[in-house]
DNA sequence: ATACAGTTATGAAACGTTTCATAAGTTGGG
DNA sequence: CCCAACTTATGAAACGTTTCATAACTGTAT
């Protein structure tokens, strides 16, 4: 009683042969009821539970996903890990999360681990600097998916918000409320996720022939918030900053509280990527929502695809986003027209 | 070359016995540096990768944690997961995260499945309704850890914030502040936790003899919004107001921001549980800060200790939280306190 | 009865490690 | 130079499944 049964106790117990009680278990359609119930039975009185690292050592099937994200405590990503957890665990598939901190050497590491166990495929976000080595370190034969911070030619498939649209539109948004002075505040310009971004705001402006402008804030929320800071102090400020993500959206809200600037009187502010606090700030953050929802279901749909080796239709899923308006964005006051101008 | 190198292939290319490569794979002291070279090279010329699942069968040992948490999305928790990662992968462990979404029949299925890979030890956080049959499903022999919602006679070693401390502080701050009349909401009261935190509001409430209320505000967000909005339209509302969790909190801010309350002149706000987004909402919100840090080291020691077969010393922790004061409290206005008595 | 084609059940091999009893090699003392 | 006492290397067994070739049943048509 102290060990823990096997199939081969079942298989005694139940008076059949070992390979009969692991096609019961593998419901296996070419075994007859009576002998089905008997080994069923047998489970149920030995309290049997099936080893599957044994099952995964023979069957070279871990049903195991990993997934590679920067930060967990970053809503985005433990939404996005929520949703990826519930797909796969329908699909009878368990998931392994690794963080890596945006630290591309500690990235390989974890993918070095993931391999050695033996996990079916991997679903990653990459760090900020390190999408370019990482297919040495996944390897050419492991299923693979890339989400959000695609590069320019990744190998594997790729799912991601349409990022230069939804700045576009954003963009148009700003303008169509009459702005014609516009900052995008981005702080990592070398990721392929914000030169879309750029891309989109740029071509909204120039379509526009409006003013805009792209400022790079720094790293940290607390680099962002003293670049913002002064940017709101300055007399010559746009009438309308759109912020390229979180992070950065993060440092303007303290930066308007330690300005004082009114927004959305003195400056619109638009935010790159909703999340549950921009409704309980004040005012409250109009934002473009990702498609979380839509990422992880493309996400994981191109996982199976590869681990069950099915075809792959489409290669790169883009994924649109929604504007969604509350209070900080409204028409320039004429005032602050003036003082921008001058 | 397709296939991938295995211990055997490495032990032919460096001409040693398979199980010399093991004992060199494993540090094994009894293996002379020349031989250890010889393996150590042609590991490296095969490209070698250790498969650590027929490892884990023979040896019995996966080297994974399970950690069961109710949402991955509430900040608490991810910040939680996020640490025991960190002390779990420095250990030379890996953790597999499941959620169970405060279902504690979900939580079931899962904790099967952690056994059936045949994890090493389990931390959980558990769920709202199920931490009394949670023994049968984890196990006697299974090392384990309780983690934040402990229960009153759990059969594990348990990691907790000092509940009944931390209201009795909270609550005393208050009082000191000069309040006589203090409402705790509370949202699932008869979880252990919430008990607790009664404990000790109820405590400082009668060694200063003022008034106390304890109020049910539900389940949700938005059923706390109501319930607390009603409270603070009522004439004879208090002068604090203590939320007991941070959904409570959120419930809070949205009614405050509903009825145009003032904080804290009209009323006092102190948030059980902080996190980032208090300090940016106006008025920059109080809360009692549980110690996170402290409750993942003391949670990883005590499933490290298990683990490794060492004796635990104590078995159940608390951990002492932290006031941070901002600008939602303050001493209860005199017109507020008329109000308060007619 | 007999042969034949389907169905069902069987059991041995295989998966890639770790483990451990034992063989082989090494050292030092008499 | 031999033996005891270590140290170091070996290789077979074991871990608990899945897989698959084959054996044992069925039932039907001759």
């Amino acid at each position: 009683m102290t060990l823990k049964p096997t199939m081969n106790d079942v298989a005694k117990e139940a008076d059949v042969a070992l390979g009969t009680v692991s096609k019961v278990l593998n419901g296996d359609a070419t075994v007859k009821p009576r002998l089905r119930e008997r080994v069923l039975l047998a489970c149920q009185k030995l309290n049997y539970q099936r080893n599957s690292i044994a099952a995964s050592l023979r069957s070279k099937q871990t049903h195991t996903i990993g997934i590679i994200i920067p930060d967990i405590i970053n809503t985005f990503y433990a939404t996005l890990v929520e949703r990826l957890e519930n797909l796969a665990s329908a699909a009878g598939y368990t998931v392994v999360i690794v963080t890596t901190g945006e630290d591309a050497a500690r990235a390989d590491t974890r993918i070095e681990i993931l391999r050695q166990r033996q996990v079916d495929g991997m679903i990653v976000i990459p760090s900020l600097n390190g999408s370019s080595h990482l297919p040495a370190a996944i390897g050419q034969e492991m299923p693979c998916v890339i989400v959000d911070r695609i590069g320019e030619d990744d190998p594997y498939p790729t799912v991601a918000t349409d990022n230069v649209d939804a700045a576009y539109q954003g963009t148009r948004y700003l303008l169509s409320l009459g702005h014609r002075h516009i900052v995008l505040a981005v702080n990592s310009p070398n990721l392929w996720n914000t030169q879309e971004r750029i891309t989109g705001f740029e071509q909204a402006i120039r379509e526009a022939n409006a003013r805009g402008e792209i400022r790079n804030v720094g790293m940290t929320v607390e680099a962002a918030r003293m670049s913002l800071a002064a940017l709101f102090r300055d007399e010559g400020r746009p009438t309308a900053l759109f912020t390229a993500n979180n992070l950065v959206t993060l440092g303007a809200i303290h930066a308007q509280q330690d300005t004082e600037l009114s927004v959305p009187d003195d400056m619109s502010l638009l935010a790159f990527d909703d999340f549950e606090w921009l409704r309980l700030v004040r005012p409250a953050v109009s934002a473009i929502q990702q498609p979380i929802d839509q990422i992880a279901v493309d996400a994981w749909r191109l996982m199976f695809q590869q681990v069950s080796k099915r075809p792959i239709a489409t290669r790169n899923v883009r994924a649109g986003a929604q504007l969604i308006i509350r209070q900080s964005t409204a028409a320039p006051e004429l005032r602050g027209r003036k003082l921008g101008v001058l």
